[in-house]
DNA sequence: CATGAATGAGAATTCATTCAT
DNA sequence: TATGAATGAATTCTCATTCAT
């Protein structure tokens, strides 16, 4: 069993519908930076040119010039921006275990919504592109590192100690406990998502599967008894 | 603590030496190996040109043509070399659990042995590497993600089953946990080093707390009582 | 003795202060002409343009459309304007020989006078520009010959003319007397500020031994005894 | 008679004939210098771009850069092989005075030819370009000051000097005295061809008496008699 | 097997100029 | 009158690849 999960034939990406009234609704700088997204993500720093995220965006090179000084300026932009979208999304997970009356049940409902929402492709190509350009953008990757892994495991770590201050968790290191429970809950999906992403992804049941297994090993190892 | 953990000045990569003789010894086949590993793993595919790479081999630009049909074979040939080694590297790594007398003790020193390796800079350029080209290059990502962190994951879990046969450990489905022991002991480090590992890395000491508390957290699950 | 004179070091140009009230206080079209005057004067007219004038003017490119119709005509204005202010500069200076009573004496001041006049950086840069655009512009460039060089002759010619008519000088041809004079004064120093003036020029007793040798020369030539 | 002298209609410069075979014979690195010269003395550094010189040239824009790194380098050699060729052609003209037997009548010659030589629309052109490009490539017209007009002083100075040590002239300064003598010469035909050069220039007859009048006024100030 | 010279397509960026407000 | 946003053409330079030797 070391191949790659399924192959189900995953949609390829939509062509680029005409963004002529786009830009009118929306503020050419926001298409632009849709319009870089989408090829970024898709196609990476230097296989993504001015002139096809300016025809994709459509509007002028010089447009999308005035708006960005340059194409590591836009590209440092829009990764910010996404990160954010992404911090925000998984910062508000945490609050399901807030009053929790149901451990095991809740941090099973947690492990399923962190794998689905961090599964996400755009969420998956975001991380690729990142950990891609790290040598190129080392500041980039190091501002992803500090707004997303490591924020969310210290989001995490902040509940699980509330947990422990309530008795139902046994912890010394918080934090060090955070980040194996995120990892043991993502670890398997993402990697898979990261390197087969594009072929094959893992079956709903086997990554609820697998959240399951991840809170049952964590609370063997922290849980009240 | 949500930074990236530390900031030692790291080493800025070597000047290519005269690579003269080195064709004389090595064969230019594997001089142009060499300075495309050097020069792909750094910069990238997008960011390595053909030029680069002659130039850096010490020899014409089409003897590099002579050798490999183009780029992309180029490209491809060198990253299953370097698969290979990575492979060869891991594989080794179980053998330390095979007759085991000190279940706790081999598998702290399989944990800190297992990070030392996947958190060499190599390896985690060529881990980079594959996840930024995974889009260009689906069937490469694919083939690392098989033959690295799966099969990986197969012979630690055959080697699991052997100590639950043997009456060590307590388990159901062997692939799963060995998927679960793997991260423990790797997620943290390897997430650092593929997002910081420019400007910073976790300190050795911490590394093997790290890889001492996945051990627990495993046994608390997995072991014998 | 071939090299260029000295090499004082220069003082490089002043940042752009903060044109936003100049505009108010001089009206929109003469800080327009200042900033282009400065930027063409320094970079030529292709490397000048038009954001760039904009920008130094602290108006909109639209602005600098408004007052001109495009950008050689914006250029034609600018050297116009200078060139009257350089031939005013230059055609007062004769004066000095009207009522003589020392003519040795006064020559001498005069070749002193309009050395450094036309030593002047401003001077000399827009004679560079003139000459490097004659190309491009040739009308302008034949414009400023006749209103600077040809004109300054014609007016020093009068003036020589006047001396002869006092039996102070003997003349066949003062046109042709009036170019010697004043190259004889001009050419060497002209010559280092075009080519050498931004690294180096003539130190001040260099300037005046040579205005005096041209002033001797000349009288040998035309002198009455 | 403040206008520029003449007004013949001047050829125009000849299109550029199929270069196709030239490449063969001379080698494409000249093929490139001969096609940028053209263009650079007629349109300067900034109006003369890769393309034009490339497809002049007759060959493909990135053989120009296989030649030459860039536009720069290949600008500067071209200026700099140039300049040799003034140089050598101004040069040999001294050799004149050697071992003259009629002063007037060789100092003559030696200034018609003088004149004849430095007027040529090349030379010209090229003065212009260093003059014009003097603020973007200052080492380049202190170079182009030191090889051409300050070496031709030197070189003329060694002469009078002779002619001195033979009691033909009274010198005290000999470098001073031929900087007079050449600018005396030189500088009105000069100024006309740098400032009118395009649309006018002193008739041949005209150039004749001015070199005539200059070798007079020098033999008033430094002759034997 | 190895080379130096050549290529056509395409990269990022800047230009002078105009339009709607 | 003044503006900010937009444009299309042109700029320098690089790319992967091939051909004659």
């Amino acid at each position: 069993m070391t191949a790659c999960p399924a192959r189900p034939s995953v949609g390829r990406p939509a062509r680029p519908r005409s963004p002529t009234k786009r830009a009118a609704r929306l503020g050419s700088r926001d298409v632009i930076l849709d319009a870089a997204t989408t090829l970024f993500l898709r196609n990476g720093y230097l296989g993504t040119s001015m002139d096809d995220i300016a025809a994709r965006a459509g509007v002028s090179k010089q447009t999308v010039y005035t708006h960005f000084a340059d194409k590591e300026q836009l590209f440092t932009d829009l990764v910010l921006g996404n990160i954010e979208r992404v911090e925000a999304f998984v910062q508000t997970m945490t609050r399901l275990l807030e009053d929790t009356t149901d451990l095991e049940g809740d941090l099973r409902e947690l492990a399923r919504r962190y794998v689905s929402v961090v599964i996400q492709p755009q969420v998956v190509q975001l991380r690729r592109l990142v950990i891609g350009e790290a040598g190129r953008f080392p500041d980039l990757a190091r501002t992803y590192y500090e707004r997303v892994p490591a924020r969310t495991t210290a989001t995490l770590a902040a509940q699980l100690q509330r947990l422990a201050d309530r008795g139902l968790l046994r912890l010394e290191d918080p934090h060090l406990a955070a980040g194996q429970l995120a990892w043991l809950i993502l670890a398997v999906p993402l990697d898979v998502a990261l390197l087969c992403g594009d072929s094959a992804s893992l079956p709903a049941a086997e990554r609820e599967r697998l959240a399951d297994a991840a809170v049952r090993v964590f609370l063997a190892a922290y849980g009240r008894g």
